[in-house]
DNA sequence: GCTCATGGTTACCTCTTTGTACGTACTGCC
DNA sequence: GGCAGTACGTACAAAGAGGTAACCATGAGC
């Protein structure tokens, strides 16, 4: 999604301040995962193989500056990093269900249609 | 949203193929409008001042290519185009309507924190 | 024959997003 | 002394998204 974070335009329309927070390129599987639970920083990259390090970091950064992820670091060598649902990214869990549901209607449509 | 269309990525997760879909800079807003009624393109541009013409033209085309939004042409001049949803973009409805309320909680979120 | 309105298209340029590759900190283990 | 493991950060380059501005076709109205 090439949307600027912080532009105005997209908070006169409260569909697009979703899409604004959630549309990050990785955000959607990274919440969904995350409404399974706690996860380490290792563990999404495995759920995530196509998705650069580099660029879960940038939006699990992103996922928590909007106050919808929590990042907990534990004094450990080596590092250890955990992610989870804050209460207000739980009340995400239905929208996320609505994408998921109509995301494979769609895709069972593609598959009908060639 | 960078996110390149045809990406097989996208189409491992429900929830990454439905924000391929609707998660285009203007869809979100285009689809919510048309879910009120038919448009004319003029109509639209209205509706939508930030988005450019060509923006406007583009997503309106992937909107009508991903069987979402149904494109008439009345031979007349000047030309009038109208666009509307088809069935399976109306199937959409109830996730628009969870983003819609989703964003509107968390503008509300963004005012209380500041 | 000039202008206007509508719904485009096209070229060109800029800014953002993303990928690749590499560097870092720390400590325990061999 | 050197390497492994984790969770980063940083630099550079490529790709993609989006804006601006100009152009097009056509017929009605003047």
């Amino acid at each position: 999604m090439s949307r600027k974070r912080d532009d105005d335009s997209n908070t006169n329309c409260a569909v697009e301040a979703s899409l604004g927070v959630i549309g990050g390129r990785w955000k959607g599987v990274v919440l969904y995962w995350l409404l399974k639970g706690t996860h380490r920083f290792g563990e999404l990259r495995k759920r995530l193989p196509n998705c650069s390090q580099r660029m879960l970091t940038l939006q699990l950064r992103e996922l928590e500056e909007d106050g919808l992820v929590k990042r907990t670091v534990y004094a450990q060598v080596p590092p250890r990093v955990e992610y989870e649902l804050t209460a207000f990214g739980r009340s995400l869990e239905p929208v996320l269900i609505g994408l998921r549901d109509w995301g494979e209607k769609y895709k069972r449509r593609l598959q009908r249609t060639g």
